[in-house]
DNA sequence: GTTTTTTAATGACGGTTCGTCAAAAATAGC
DNA sequence: GCTATTTTTGACGAACCGTCATTAAAAAAC
């Protein structure tokens, strides 16, 4: 009269295990070429099984994106931590947002792709509502450093804005930015890459000043403030890219 | 020992019937609802016909997305003919951008599709090529404002940035915010609508503002812009917007 | 150890969609 | 009417989706 009970962990592993075959998929064929039978048949499991986890296509994909977008918040939860002025933290976020999608290309055009109207409706309530969650964590890293410039008077906020304006007006920039971009993107052109970063970094300043943040861009060595973002505070994420630039 | 000769013009009207009646699919399933087999059932030729002129729905999307550009271009071309300082103008193509999206928010989704390397890949070189040239056309109409700007010394150019620079960053901002408040993007909702007037203004004035354009955001009467856009300019958008959120 | 009860997993299947291609229709000169 | 050539057609094979009746697995009851 009991019956078979399956663990949680071993259920989250497995819906991990999908979700990694899936992406492995999407590297190489594209969103496209992502099919539920290619997933299957690099697993274990059965189909019924898989549509256990996710209940279609879409469904899958917004589970991707959320995977994404967990691993931008971890970034721009480290981003915020850098010693340094408080315009200096918020220009590492968009480092931070910019660097992910280097490494993480498919992951990032995954995340326009989950904006879709045809891929959200389809998506399940429960993993659109995390979504949501998710962007409000991301959200809240930039309020905090937004807070921290208020309170030191760096940042002069303008009378019509609000703290959260500003922060999406930076999320905006970045997002648009890089997604522009990241159409040319080719994964073997080291100067492309380059160009992204570049323009970024330009985009944001000229955000921050038209945000009345201090230091302004003439005031301040940006520069070095990049070093220290490749140097130090990104180290890893950095060499990890040059890495497969190179190699 | 003479073959059966199509009309040129006739060729070109029967692609616009086929993406005419691809568009009214898509408004109404969205992207992934879009089939082949629907368009041709709902018009007068075969599907080979039809792949005749399309290689598969992914050229089809890009040439949907390339019909689009081109009524955005007009609409920026008309933008900068505002009667108005050379930052008015530079808002005014800001403000047709997001006008466009909200007109069409289908198209404007679509654009993001058609940027997404699955659909990318799979289209024609020929299509390609002239999406560049439709981005490329949409970037001389910004340059030429930036032109006058400098012209008329309204816009100080920082000496890290050339002409093409600042085009692209009201460019990427205006598609990050469009993008960004897209998805939340309700037809039945003004509010939300109006939101994203709101934003969009917000964010150029505070990129124009970085960038030294003057007059400044506290330096002059924005809402009176705003009101030339709505009730002259682009009169006859704002209307059309206004009826289909009433009607 | 066997039976029973309940849940989880399976994969064959019907229904779509895609893109192709051999055959048919259309056109214009003779 | 005949021929040479191009255009159009739609039936077809292949691939994919999501379902669901069936099978397997596990734990409790006996």
């Amino acid at each position: 009269m009991s019956p078979k009970i399956i663990d949680e962990a071993t259920l989250e592993a497995r819906e991990e295990e999908i979700m990694r075959t899936a992406l492995e998929i999407i590297s190489e064929l594209g969103v496209a070429g992502l099919t539920i039978d290619k997933v299957v048949s690099q697993l274990p499991y059965s189909k019924g099984t898989v549509y256990n986890h996710f209940t279609c296509k879409e469904d899958l994909l917004t589970g991707l994106c959320n995977r994404s977008v967990k691993s931008v918040a971890a970034l721009f939860e480290r981003a915020i931590t850098f010693d340094g002025s408080s315009r200096e933290k918020m220009l590492a976020v968009g480092y931070a947002y910019m660097l992910h999608s280097m490494l993480n290309p498919t992951e990032f055009m995954l995340v326009i792709s989950a904006k879709t109207p045809s891929v959200r409706e389809k998506s399940t309530e429960r993993r659109q509502e995390e979504h949501v969650a998710l962007e409000n964590r991301l959200l809240g890293g930039l309020l905090q450093v937004i807070s921290n410039g208020l309170a030191s008077g760096e940042l002069q906020l303008l009378p019509h804005l609000s703290p959260a304006q500003v922060a999406f007006s930076l999320w905006s920039m970045s997002f648009g930015t890089i997604a522009l971009l990241h159409e040319t993107l080719d994964r073997c052109s080291v100067r492309i890459e380059m160009q992204l970063e570049r323009e970024l970094v330009n985009h944001c300043n000229i955000l921050l000043d038209g945000l009345n943040w201090q230091p302004y861009t003439q005031e301040h060595n940006w520069m070095d403030t990049i070093d220290h973002f490749k140097n130090e505070l990104f180290a890893p994420e950095v060499e990890q890219l040059r890495e497969r630039l190179n190699g």
